[in-house]
DNA sequence: TAGATTGTTAATCGATTAACAATC
DNA sequence: TAGATTGTTAATCGATTAACAATC
């Protein structure tokens, strides 16, 4: 079992989920203009324990902190992004052009995580051939040969849920390696292709529950 | 320590975040005009465990499983649906009506989980007083007394980053419960409000991050 | 120096899984 | 009946936390 690189640390996925979150509080503290920072303050600032943060830390960071001192903000944030693959750059198509598809085409933000949407795509005459947020619109039979064409990794699925998985099969056709799936379906798909799934559903479903209970348990003060 | 109602499990939140998964298995069968269903079945449709997968609906279910033929999947799916507070009609307001926000507004799927918005606000002034998918945008200046008002529950944030905090603090004045986060900020919120964050970058850094690390790993077959 | 902070090893805690008796 | 499936109790597994020596 040899490495494949010096470092071959795996996180599990519960320390990978809290990454956005260290980097958000030391983009915060980069802007405050602090230079370094300690585990400690950080797991204090998240609610987290201190232990796990250094651990997590630990991981992804490419030096060891200083005691007393801490970690270089600067150098901390440029190993996470280094770590998360930020600085790999990876072109996108969106396709399903409707309300959300356009929210997210307007997202400019998506650059600085390495992601360009290069086209849309649609079933609508109407949409076809006009461009939203400076993004060509084109039919959706373009989609396996634009994607091919042009080495395309991720495919963004933003149409109703009855086309999606038609569409996300076509995307695994023409060689993309990823799926970001708006879409509210368990899309099927071959084991390396990876998927991340915004179910909007799911989250308001958290926030019902979470609003049931309250009311429920009012009486308990 | 005296209950407040007959049933009081509690699931883990683990368990809950299952629940959507059951539910979407659960009402796939029913359309296919399945009756009963075991555990065994779900546990493998979902590649969950089924020991998990029966405690978990043991906590919700409101009757027992028959052995030999398991639940009957429309009993179980109202009581998840009761568990989860589906049931409970929750108004909300929308804040922000740019791309996103206008593509939540269009989204009818929301009703079925007790949510209804019942307005929207904005800033802008090409946008006050127009109607996105028949609800209308108010004046921002609207939005306090408007909750205060209406009884407003929940109020969903589709502001950019910077304005997100300053909403949040006039819905907590205006007394909603809890907050649907947009906003690619955390939010200080007083303890009893509930919220749930949709952070798409975080999406997207886990996306990011599977790319990534496939990559990396190739030579690994 | 003293003390804040680091990283590591061992203990704890809690979720998942395995084993098994009960039952339709 | 036989066997699929249930629910429960005990074992396992893995993540988090506690304890502590090392160090700037």
């Amino acid at each position: 079992m040899k490495k494949t690189s010096e470092k071959e640390v795996y996180l599990t996925i519960q320390a990978l989920q809290r990454m956005p979150y260290y980097l958000h509080c030391l983009e915060k503290a980069e802007e405050d203009g602090i230079q370094t920072i300690s585990a400690t303050s950080i797991a204090n600032e998240l609610k987290l324990n201190d232990v796990l943060v250094r651990k997590d830390i630990a991981a992804v960071s490419s030096t060891q902190g200083k005691p007393k001192s801490g970690f270089q903000v600067e150098g901390l944030i440029r190993d996470i992004k280094e770590y998360m693959g930020y600085n790999d750059h990876k072109d996108a198509v969106i396709v399903g052009a409707g309300s959300l598809g356009r929210a997210l085409l307007g997202n400019s933000e998506f650059e600085q995580y390495g992601l360009s949407i290069t086209a849309a795509f649609d079933i609508s005459k109407d949409l076809i051939g006009t461009a939203i947020s400076g993004i060509k619109v084109l039919p959706i039979e373009k989609l396996e040969s634009y994607c091919a064409e042009n080495g395309i990794l991720i495919g963004i699925i933003t149409t109703p849920m009855e086309e999606a998985q038609k569409v996300a099969d076509v995307l695994v056709r023409a060689g993309v390696q990823a799926i970001w799936n708006f879409a509210h379906v368990d899309l099927e798909l071959p084991p390396q292709i990876k998927v991340e799934n915004v179910h909007l559903q799911d989250s308001l479903m958290m926030l019902s529950y979470n609003i049931h209970r309250n009311e429920g348990t009012k009486e308990e003060a």
